[in-house]
DNA sequence: TGACGAACCTAACAAGCGTTAGGTAGGTTG
DNA sequence: CAACCTACCTAACGCTTGTTAGGTTCGTCA
């Protein structure tokens, strides 16, 4: 699924998942039209009902890719990196995957970011379990890095972090002046050490005392 | 446009405004008709035309007010603040803004968040200038309070902290356990000091130099 | 050679879409 | 009282939508 067979390629139906990808993503599951996607595959709208069974169906089968991109760079990311590395290289390596996944493999992973939130109820639920295993591997990464802080918190400066990445889809220009690596790393040293860090090494006030 | 006068309030044109809002954040632009709008809002979708000249209209109406609340929320901070008032204070108080312009605004403010981006090009034409404006006012903002850092660098941090806080309509429940207020201070402190602050006050090796 | 299935096409379907024309009820104002 | 305006309604318009039924083409394989 994350690298596409010869036999997806040469055949159709990856060029409908591409097309359709791709517009979802700019468009939204609603605001995309069977004959759009089909035009963009080079078939007809008729046509695209041998490979799947319903506009949703198709919708679905993009998301399920897209997830698969992520757990995949994920994995590969946990399979190169030594649990005795320092914390903001371990980091710095699994948001470059996740960035990795939305920017290089084309529009799937994108297609969650942008898609997902105003799609039918009905779509939505059938992919929200894939979308949870996604999440609690990042989870379960960050407990072993952040041993001392308790789940509460640690939840949130997840979520924290999963918006300021994801965002980056309605900024960042992949073939723009900054590369994807130090987007990486700066993403993940301000997630670490703030802003703060950077023009000043007296940190502020701590606030929360709660969190 | 931010407080409802009585006017608008008794008129069915607020009511119509109301009910697109929500309807919108939930289904995106094209997900929307204007009979599950009219229904919403009490009328038959015909009559909508009586208030706005299509539904492209009233989507820019929406986002229009949606800006409008925003612009409001961060100017009373700043009237509310002095700048001598120490950096984590200042930035709390306007993440703290923004997230209340968000959270307690009804969903004007959070279509901007969930509709834009798939919204069609000339929509989203209409309303870029004035997202432009309040953008401005968060880099201006940034300038002050972070005068050590570089333009580039700024931009970035900007945008991750925008990404975070944007991303928290997906996941954040205003009638949930956190309070706003804590999950304001929690961005807000995340930003500045980042979590290595939280359980090991000596920072990770500072990675991206160039930033 | 002939059967078969994969990959596509054409042509149409009912349903729903945004939008419009023309009408009505009720309040306000000269 | 008449004129007018606001806020709605009904009924329909042309068009697009997702979807389907029934074909055609073409390579594969017994």
């Amino acid at each position: 699924m994350v690298v596409p067979t010869d036999v997806e390629r040469t055949t159709g139906r990856r060029r409908v998942l591409d097309a359709a990808a791709e517009l979802f993503v700019r468009q939204g599951y609603a605001g995309t039209t069977l004959r759009q996607i089909a035009a963009a595959a080079g078939i007809k709208a008729g046509s695209v009902y041998h490979h799947f069974a319903s506009k949703e169906e198709l919708f679905v089968a993009v998301l399920h890719d897209g997830i698969a991109v992520m757990v995949y760079a994920f994995d590969a990311t946990v399979a190169d990196s030594l649990a005795t590395d320092p914390v903001d290289v371990r980091l710095t390596a699994h948001v470059r995957a996740h960035l990795g996944a939305v920017f290089e493999h084309g529009p799937y992973t994108t297609a969650h970011v942008t898609s997902f939130f105003n799609a039918p109820p009905e779509v939505r639920a059938t992919v929200v379990p894939e979308r949870d295993d996604y999440e609690l591997k990042w989870a379960e990464l960050f407990e072993q890095m952040f041993p001392g802080v308790d789940a509460h918190s640690l939840r949130l400066r997840r979520l924290i972090l999963f918006g300021a990445m994801n965002a980056t889809v309605e900024w960042f220009d992949p073939h723009g002046k900054l590369p994807l690596d130090e987007l990486a790393s700066t993403i993940s040293d301000q997630f670490l050490n703030g802003v703060t860090h950077h023009y000043d090494h007296a940190p502020t006030t701590h606030m929360s005392s709660t969190l």
